[in-house]
DNA sequence: CAGAGTGATGTATGCGCTTACAGGCAGCGC
DNA sequence: GCGCTGCCTGTAAGCGCATACATCACTCTG
């Protein structure tokens, strides 16, 4: 049935620019196609000669070994996957916060990659068009032997069919709010801990007793965790709600907060002593917007931020902020993945909570070179 | 051959765990496999009650198209690929400039993924190695419809082979220095213009005779091109080589930029007025440096960047450099690939220079809310 | 020198899907 | 009533590779 020798059903590959396959490469070296195949799969099971002749005709023809038949026939690809929500909108393509939003996804891309060259994997990104074609998920699901997807990027419908037959790990987000799909692995880190630790700080270190934390955005179950943590440390030093508001903000780029910074400036007076923002980017536009408007941070307001983003470090006054291992993040979702994929099936679900780190720098009034403390490694199964 | 009623060809799909097929759905939903496929390649022409029942049955089963087989069936994966070099040293997974070294390639990914998924394409990206496995390529290119390299990340030879086959558009770097490649696409920005309208206006407007370029790296095509636009600007000027030195690091990194910098300030008291580098990177790492040093910056020395990386607006003094389209450079390579894909063949190979601005900010001198000028935008074919 | 053992290669099958092509079955005009 | 036309569905043949198994040419052992 598949004799290359011009049996009419392999005309196609007599045509002059068809992609080379096994078989003309093949019948150009006279061997079979099984020899070809081994050169590639197993060399050594080749004698040398062989070999040669085959690599040589290989050469020559360009052929490539079709990822699709290979992992067809093997039942495997090769290949991770990511499937990432894609934050930017695509009519600002310049816009200032377009590339700053980029780096969380961006750091997980590049852990991810990093990984999973490691174990010999190649990466699928797919970010998740707003709105977009549903299938996205998928056409990467189809086409990688296990996937990453970060949080609320896919409909959990999807999500828990998909991931019935194949490795899925769950980046940041909740453990699993949805109980049909706690057999996921998952990966987070501790944003509670990392921002009670941080408030602890500027309550107890720096006697700040006013404090607003901002950029509430609902359904972001990172930021809800988060805002815990700023609530427990307020209560925990006996400040009560008054003192401590927290502002909603829609989005969590610059632009907001920046006008976070200003709304909070014009409130009778009362201005809060310090701004505690749900990230950094928020951090870092309103520390430009209380610059122009002769604020001082942090003689007269202290700034906080979350993540570390590089900026955290580069803007003036240095953003203290709580840093997010998100290189490390997607690397432990391919280890997870790569484990899954090696491993015996039933194993326990695994859940990774990644410790943060507080990073004291000048916008809080500590110098830069103060020792960063490490908020609350954890490690649990189940 | 594919009846799927018992013969112990396919007994494997009688065990629990296994990944579902369209024998699967078929059998489940009663349908043959043909209609299974149907209902996911062309719904229209399956009759609504019918799809419905096969819908559900994919639902319960957990099924998902394999992209191996659709891939090998129709002959397209619908993925493109991205092979870029790792720069990173994998041992200083923490150090500052691995967050920032980041940002180049990752504008490329970014660019490249978002219009990928405008054309219905994922992507997959893969790195090489730092002297890995060589078969990078091949891994790639066998698992895309066309894929885009960064320039100096793959051997000539294995490039010229496959791209004999498949679409490959090559990202920076020279149109194509080695002959046997020129009938590759080829995607570069304007280094040489951008470099020279920069070292212009810091000539003409700002009256600077005494400049030093740092960060000429040898094989760096682009950085080659980018020194030839300054000392273009510098000949015109009349300004003599000895007023105009470069010095040559080994790596493009910000410590290399603070030690450039260092290196240049003990310069026996004959300290150059500008210093311009060849990437933002150094020149932030000089900033730091030179703020440490008590150089104030721009009225001791000017410092310019070139690249435009989202750091360099956020520094301070502002960094004024030369900014790359990097996301468009992506961009405009996913549109080559794709009007290949879709095209007849017998198409002349394009190269595209991509325009760059000079962007004026604080640390040459200029104002922030100056407006950038455009250097040379231009198009050619052939 | 026969038979067992070994290494290199060929043969044949199927991986899960797409897609021409062929059929079945309505409704239509004649 | 008959053939025709369209619509829907089934049949079957690969897509390019991996791999179990068969084959073949030798070498080795007794």
């Amino acid at each position: 049935m598949h004799q290359r020798d011009g049996g009419p059903t392999h005309e196609r590959h007599r045509i002059v620019n068809a992609i080379p396959t096994v078989y003309d490469v093949a019948e150009r070296s006279g061997v079979s196609i099984a020899t070809v195949s081994r050169v590639y799969r197993s060399p050594d099971s080749v004698r040398a000669a062989t070999r040669e002749r085959v690599l040589a005709a290989a050469g020559e023809l360009g052929y490539v070994p079709s990822g699709n038949a290979r992992g067809l026939a093997s039942r495997s690809t090769g290949v991770l996957g990511l499937c990432f929500p894609d934050y930017s909108d695509p009519d600002t393509l310049d816009a200032e916060d377009d590339d700053a939003a980029m780096l969380y996804s961006d750091q997980i891309i590049r852990g991810m990659e990093r990984a999973a060259r490691r174990h010999g994997y190649a990466l699928l990104i797919a970010a998740s068009l707003e709105g977009g074609p549903e299938n996205l998920v998928a056409q990467v699901a189809g086409r990688v032997d296990g996937f990453a997807v970060m949080a609320r990027t896919v409909p959990t419908e999807e999500l828990e069919a998909i991931s019935r037959r194949r490795p899925v790990v769950m980046l940041a987000g909740p453990r699993a709010k949805d109980p049909s799909l706690d057999h996921l692995d998952h990966v987070e880190v501790a944003n509670e801990d990392g921002q009670y630790e941080l408030t602890r700080h500027l309550v107890h270190d720096h006697g700040l007793r006013h404090l607003a934390y901002v950029g509430l955005v609902d359904e972001s179950p990172d930021v809800e965790a988060r805002f815990r943590g700023f609530r427990r440390a307020c209560h925990e030093a006996g400040i009560e709600a008054a003192a401590a508001p927290a502002l909603r903000m829609p989005m969590m780029t610059q632009a907001e907060g920046a006008r976070a910074a200003h709304l909070l400036c014009e409130g009778d007076g009362d201005r809060p002593e310090a701004f505690v923002f749900a990230n950094d980017q928020m951090a870092v536009g309103a520390l430009q917007a209380l610059e122009r408007r002769g604020v001082r941070v942090p003689d007269d307001v202290v700034v906080t931020g979350f993540d570390g983003i590089p900026l955290s470090r580069l803007v003036r006054p240095a953003l203290t902020t709580v840093r997010q291992p998100m290189v490390r993040m997607g690397e432990e979702a391919v280890d997870l993945l790569v484990r899954r994929l090696s491993g015996q099936p039933p194993e326990e679900p695994v859940s990774l909570m990644l410790p943060v780190g507080v990073v004291r720098r000048a916008s809080c009034g500590c110098d830069e070179a103060t020792t960063p403390s490490t908020a609350t490694p954890s490690t649990m199964t189940g």
